[in-house]
DNA sequence: TTGTAAGCGTTATCAT
DNA sequence: ATGATAACGCTTACAA
């Protein structure tokens, strides 16, 4: 206790009159130890306000206690989403989060990845869609030893490294009430090639079409990449139609605010001319006028759940904790039956 | 390189022929050292791509190369921009970014931070408004040792700690454009009591219809909290006043929407009866109808430089990162001159 | 059930 | 200018 002012296992060792092993047992919850010890060392380890150092037990378990979160390139409510969930999993514990941006699409990406868990350890992963479909990730990290958990929109991997939302049913869903509004000519603002989410939101969609007896025409979708300049531009193309939709499906609500510009320059109102849903339920969602009708899905949940997942090999009970989550439509002012 | 597969300073030691404490003479740079053979050494290092062990590092100097971004409350664009700006900096560092959320508030918000920062010994800390406003923050940092630089709305701290926006002055001429426009009856919704921005915004507010000689009524003043709703309801507060007010400044951009949603609820037309101004340049500025006329601070080059303030002191060419960061305003169609 | 000794991979001290 | 040796605070053999 001499330097730094903390309380070491040496102190406490020395205090409670046992061996540094002992304590060290008594940290690690070893199920070899008397009762008595334990609680005498627990004594003298509350009493010090004594707690491990993290930098001496990484080096010796070649381990570290932090939770690092992978992402790529996905929208910022998105990822304060996940944070917060993370982190509310975190609190009171002994981990930490670490915020680790990688560009997908770089050559070196897997490369970099690997240079980052092999140097620092990180005792778990949790990645966002899209890289969190890339299965050779996966893979890297059960090589080297790192667990990991992917959020995503299906379900690409075994419970235990996997949260999934059901995007595929909240989109049949969405679509069933347009369809139950009286809706026929309904549109698809798609997004992009490549992930995974965009798969299932659309197959949803055809889903609900189909299901309705309703023909799938390929003019009445329209690919987007997420963004609110590809919403105006898609639902451009979908206005231009004659006869126009009469109501449009945006794969997220980004893109629905573009969708909504797009109409407005057209000088058509909002719902009455075109009726709107969007995704993901940001905040933007419930900004624009009028209040955009969205599915959302709980995605602090799923990343509360993904923590939880790797932090939960430490605890006592394993909580087993869901790998699925359900999205729900929250009904605004967006949709109303088509007009006369 | 026995276990793990990686090499230690051992093996870059044996293979160039020297002593460990010689390579790690050549790893931190000692300026006493023989050219020849710092650059066997350095070869050695780049033939094995050895890369010292930054658990063992931390342990043995007392500190860890983690960056902590320290916040509380703030909205999430801002805190999304905060770090892509820090992980610039940050990009192709030693470094790496750890979250940690605080509770301003809770009333051992300074004991968790203490805790957190003798546990992890970080190497510095980034603090995010309004949490970077509270000065036994900053006296705790210096005490324990721990490198910071706070981010806000005005120059708390000496420049090697700050870095902060020009504010006051921006709202200023934000409110001088509406004057300009014609507008006599301009209101204001303000932030937060207890925000350092709230309060620099309201005076730069007041500063510009006193140059411009328009009396400031109290009237005109409605209070938000940052908030869409609070702008919904402060908005309401100056919308029922009569006469109306012809322009409405809101502290930030979130709030403005809610002006916006309050004056449509009145039946009013944005920006023929009433001109908007907001406030941070979030996403839905560009989003909302009509595009939202707002002020941009560019708070992702502040963070980044933020992080270069602290992360420069081991760097050899120490730059100059600026204190000062200067917002613009961004014309979009919510703002015209009153109807006559 | 507990303790001893030897790491983990780096830096600090104090020689030479 | 370089090296031997002892930290740093914890864990993992292996004994006892």
């Amino acid at each position: 206790m001499k330097k730094t002012g903390q309380p070491t296992i040496n102190d406490v060792a020395r205090l409670a009159g046992v061996s540094k092993k002992t304590v060290s047992r008594v940290i690690n919850r070893s199920p070899l130890l008397n009762d008595d010890t334990r609680r005498r060392v627990e004594d003298v380890i509350s009493g010090l306000s004594y707690i491990p150092n993290p930098q001496a037990r990484a080096l010796a378990l070649r381990r570290n206690f932090l939770i690092g979160l992978v992402h790529d390139n996905p929208n910022a409510q998105m990822v304060m989403n996940v944070q917060q969930g993370i982190l509310e999993a975190l609190h009171g514990t002994e981990f930490e989060l670490v915020v680790r941006p990688l560009d997908r699409g770089s050559a070196t990406m897997l490369e970099d990845l690997r240079h980052f868990l092999e140097r620092q350890r990180l005792f778990g992963l949790i990645l966002l869609p899209p890289i969190s479909e890339n299965d050779s990730i996966a893979q890297l990290c059960s090589e080297i030893g790192c667990r990991y958990v992917r959020m995503g929109s299906a379900q690409l991997d075994d419970d235990d490294h996997m949260v999934a939302s059901n995007d595929r049913e909240a989109v049949r869903g969405a679509t069933e009430y347009l369809i139950a509004q009286g809706h026929r000519r309904i549109g698809l603002v798609a997004g992009p090639h490549g992930f995974r989410s965009a798969r299932e939101r659309r197959l949803g969609f055809e889903e609900a079409l189909d299901a309705a007896n309703i023909p799938i025409s390929r003019s009445m979708i329209a690919d987007g990449n997420y963004t609110f300049e590809s919403g105006i531009s898609a639902a451009g193309r979908l206005l231009d139609l004659m006869p126009r939709p009469t109501a449009i499906f945006s794969c997220n609500d980004e893109m629905a605010a573009g969708v909504m510009h797009a109409a407005r320059q057209r000088g058509l109102d909002i719902p009455s001319d075109l009726s709107i849903i969007g995704f993901d339920d940001t905040p933007v969602a419930a900004h624009v006028w009028p209040p955009l009708t969205t599915v959302r899905w709980p995605i602090a949940s799923m990343a509360r759940s993904a923590a939880l997942k790797i932090t939960a090999s430490l605890e006592e009970n394993a909580v087993d904790e869901p790998s699925l989550f359900l999205s729900t439509l929250i009904r605004r002012a967006s949709v109303t039956p088509p007009a006369a």
